[in-house]
DNA sequence: TATGAATGAGTGTTCATTCAT
DNA sequence: GATGAATGAACACTCATTCAT
């Protein structure tokens, strides 16, 4: 599954022939643009961290923005990845996944480790969306809607087997990945020195969703 | 109850006479800080949306810094004031509000009013907190400990007359903290435009963290 | 008559409550301009030689653009303003000057005197023409169709008087101005070092002038 | 006659061994800095303008000002040749022009016809001598002593036939050929839009030379 | 020969902050 | 208390030029 992936591997993927450099300034900038924000952060800065001269990360890229959109756009489309794969659907439909229970708990742990191991770069995008009408736009257009019409799919039909409550569609999605990104956000922005027995939260927060969703006999 | 205090209603209660230049100058800080975030935001610009000298904010607040601390102080204090007010939660406790589902409901409305009444304030608390350690440990201090003090008194309280599950009590607390505030973001920050039915979001929100945290019989 | 003005008298005229930093500024531009050209003179060089902060400049100038234009929009103004004021016309058309000879006299020696007094910024002028649209505009409207509306007046009476031949009224003019700024660019801008008997130069081109447009009896 | 030439060909006959490259690079950086200024131009433009790489313009000429002196050096040369190719002045002594109002004929024809085939090697020449100490040595060397120096005999030996008024020979080289670029740069730097005759305004310009330049009876 | 990535000094401009009035 | 001119460091970005390939 693509949850393997991290920062440089899914940059590379939607920039090709990256120099050496390149690489450098795109590590320099996630780490800085992660630690003081995107506005607070000086390409000095940026070029210190990679090492590179500062003319050399305008070469690359035209703008401060267009560096920032770099990063951010290949998150967006591998966040989304598995949910418009086939393969992991038909594999959480058809096959062994065939609960609620357990479809939450493979989308749970997926898009956990993935967050994870991409914490900067996710940090950088739920801080700089409000700021940025073109992220707002990729965010509405890719993740909104793209897992939204994904996730509907599947909860109408678990709906429609009893599994789940029956309130309105997006709002048990909303509730669904706000409970995710909420433990994401609590335990590596809000709390990370915290001491946090991770399996226990997860496990906890998997439950919290199925209990929260499904029907009381 | 506190639910119905705005912004210039908390700023003033921190700082005694406050002139009327000064209450200008806040009222375009926050507008300012909330549309393009702290960094983005120059002094001359709030200077002129204030429709006061640049020198003038120097004069009340020494750094720009320090007018980002007079914004939010105060709305940290009044977002924890009725956990640390006695009478809230006597009625709470004592009074009719005697079952988990009416302290849920009791809660979520209340803070769900005062965030609404005060969106910008507390998006700019939520943006910054990443960057500034006086605030995260202003956070921590106050929000984190306070609330958590009180809500785990309660929390232990349901739980030991069986009226919750038996998940870690911090844990509880940060599922429906995080529910209350996932919906407030997706409403206010995320996808202010789009059209939401928001008595019904509340109701199941509400009906959610009840389902996720009270025990199936 | 107004061929007294120096350049501070006439940016002074165009920009009020002028402070004194700012009288640095301009003298300090006007010089650099001169010297080495709009394109090829740093701010950072103008501020060091009118002794102030380079952030100085642009809180009087948003734009260093502006700042050719501050300095440049009273020449071309006070250029022409002999063109414009009805007394110095008078005096040419009914009273001593009464010949072509006399307007031409009076022409030449005001404007070379005019031009000489403020060198610095009427090269600056025809230096720059050529790469501003804005100005190429402020030239043709002010200069261009202001004196050539007053010219073409006077050179039609002299012409319907029978003192200059009959070549179109623009081509005059043209030829007249050409030898007046022709004199000015060969004596102050391609070679001011050479020696030079000014009176004599400016008495053999008034003689030219003259003898290239009157009549042979 | 010698005004057939264009820009490449008198640049030609200056560099050999010319590459295809850089033939671009040449007619690029003309283009560009007759547009823009020399100063005003960057390198990296006219590599664009050109097709070729950055590091290519420097493998043929070591710095941007050696571009330029490539580029006006040729023009120089050729502006000046009619004057000292002996030819020239044969046919226009000797032969059938043996009138002053036939040599300036010939000479204005001559060169505006070069001029107008010039007309961007001419102006960024003209925009550029003020700035660089070398371009107006050459030009003072060149053309100012060399053309002076022809122009100087013939105008003595028309003075002499009584052909041209007394006046100082070098001002009537100076009106002269002051009267010619006046038309030039009017017509073609300041006014280029404008509707022109260009043959009357020719014939006028001679005219107005010769009447101003010989004596009446 | 030609390339284009890399450079670091320099660009015009903005910044938070100071201070005389 | 309020002003706004002044500051100079910092900003994002461009420049002419170099050099390994």
């Amino acid at each position: 599954m693509s949850s393997q992936e991290s920062i440089l591997d899914l940059i590379l993927k939607e920039e090709k022939n990256i120099t050496n450099k390149q690489k450098k300034i795109l590590i320099a900038a996630i780490e800085a643009f992660s630690d003081k924000g995107y506005a607070a952060t000086s390409t000095n800065e940026i070029a210190k961290k990679a090492g590179v001269a500062e003319g050399t990360i305008f070469r690359h890229y035209k703008t401060k923005k267009d560096l920032l959109t770099a990063i951010l756009t290949p998150l967006v489309h591998t966040l989304i990845a598995p949910f418009i794969v086939k393969d992991f659907f038909r594999k959480v439909l058809d096959l062994s996944y065939n609960t609620f229970e357990e479809f939450i708990r493979a989308i749970v742990y997926n898009r956990l480790e993935f967050l994870k191991k991409n914490q900067a770069l996710f940090k950088i995008l739920i801080q700089e969306i409000p700021f940025h009408e073109d992220l707002r736009e990729l965010f509405k257009e890719q993740i909104a809607k793209k897992i939204f019409k994904r996730m509907e799919e599947l909860v109408d039909s678990f709906k429609a087997k009893g599994e789940i409550i029956d309130i309105p569609t997006y709002s048990s999605i909303r509730l669904t990945v706000t409970s995710i990104f909420g433990y994401f956000i609590a335990r590596y922005i809000l709390l990370p020195e915290a001491k946090w027995n991770d399996e226990e939260e997860i496990e906890t927060t998997i439950q919290f969703i199925l209990y929260g969703l499904t029907p009381r006999k």
